[in-house]
DNA sequence: TCCTACAATATGTCTAGACATATTACACTG
DNA sequence: CAGTGTAATATGTCTAGACATATTGTAGGA
């Protein structure tokens, strides 16, 4: 009933006129929290009360609410409110591509080359870099990534052949086992670790970089529900890459 | 109407008897997507289908596609109805926290030790970091992180003093400025940059770290709307610190 | 054949209710 | 004074409608 009404007390305090109720309540709501009108641990009105603010139904304001909590601005708990957020995460979106995508986005020709192949059962380490028993059998796979023909990041990666099977089929001389496996094998999780490190000499060799140059390092492990698919780690030489990442949300001011 | 016979049927198909129906009928559709059931490109059933399916409103039916949507799992367009996503951007969330909470987080004691701190005109590097006109008025600071008194990283930081002029009233003697900057001038984006290096002089000396060891650098810059409020260069010994994040949903199977 | 108008469709937004449930404040009791 | 039971409160979930709007397929016209 009278949903004009609403609509136009919306229009009248918002600047962009066509943006939907919940999204200029969810903008208000914001800019008092980060003028700093509503500092950490303060209340926002309830539900009820921002719906006879803004003359809308309780679900609206609900929404607008909602939105602020998914993105970690306010904190939502039966009976004591909508409390503005305290702990500041900084939580980043690293978004973090294939290897050859990103190589081809910078306009270069993007190549590999399989070092070595081996098929075998899990030592302690593999074992451990995949999380399964030892003896469980392995496909490792060591090999270069090439951009423009020159060596751009060494790639040694092991796979779980007990859920990835049909690797074992693959030789993948001259495509990386990351696309392969993207395409052929479900996964549910990921991890990822990035750090830095001195290129050991093998590294050194394949990369045909000076001795114990910095690298970048990033090792993944992909996961089916419980069980580990694959391991990969791939070391850049440090002018090779770089890692960046957008904020997601302003948590607060 | 007949409320209870859309959570009779919620139970009986979901093995959680106490999640929402909206949430049942997520994992459900998410369930079908990651087994592969439906491939990229296909469509999903529309609201009034789920609705219908489900003995739901159509309200419901919309949340729980609307939750896959913002998840990214699909792609959500008037007419076209609900497709599932095909690109795949491997989307990690990063959490970055504070130096100091991340040591004590380790169990060790924080402190800080300023070395330097400058007030002056933005020369050339300084307007390329702060992005701000060559002659605006900086602090510059830098200093260490210590970690049960040791070098841990070391910070060198811009700050635009003519977002945050009361920044030159704090001294950064043992408290950094990173801390001050969260609790007093507010902030609407973060870009930070992750990536190796080999440790210059200065770094080598003030971290007590052998000649051109590997170090992990992060780069933060912070903004206010279009002005940027303070840039933050981090240098970490190799093995003091590494990033890990864990994927943020599984874009599809 | 190409272009346009129109109808069908699926999502987007919103309402005005309802009951459910976790949490808190407070009064009451031992 | 400490513990307990209870009522109030705010959010959580959901319904059965409504109108809005973008997009697509199709039929008809130039």
């Amino acid at each position: 009933m009278y949903r004009f009404l609403a609509r136009l007390m919306a229009d009248r305090q918002s600047k962009s006129r066509n943006a939907p109720l919940h999204e200029t309540i969810r903008r208000a709501l914001e800019q008092e929290i980060l003028s700093g009108d509503r500092p950490p641990g303060a209340r926002l009105p309830s539900e009820t009360e921002l719906a006879a603010q803004w003359g809308c139904a309780r679900m609206t304001a609900g929404r607008a609410l909602n939105a602020l909590a998914q993105a970690g601005m306010v904190e939502r708990r039966r009976r004591a409110g909508t409390l503005v957020a305290r702990r500041r995460i900084q939580e980043t979106v690293l978004e973090i591509h294939d290897i050859a995508a990103e190589i081809r986005a910078r306009g270069r020709v993007y190549g590999f080359r399989r070092l070595e192949r081996r098929e075998q059962s899990a030592d302690a380490e593999g074992a451990g870099r995949l999380a399964v028993e030892e003896g469980a059998p392995l496909l490792a796979v060591q090999g270069i990534h090439l951009a423009d023909g020159v060596p751009h990041a060494l790639e040694d990666r092991l796979i779980n052949l007990t859920v990835a099977p049909d690797a074992a089929a693959q030789a993948f001389e001259t495509a990386p086992p990351g696309g392969w496996l993207l395409d052929h094998v479900p996964w549910t999780e990921a991890e990822h670790e990035i750090y830095a490190a001195a290129a050991d000499p093998a590294t050194v060799r394949h990369l045909a970089i000076p001795r114990a140059s910095p690298c970048l390092v990033m090792e993944r492990r992909t996961w089916l529900a419980s069980l580990c698919v694959t391991h990969a780690r791939l070391v850049f030489p440090a002018d090779q890459r770089r890692f960046t990442a957008r904020l997601k949300y302003p948590p607060r001011a």
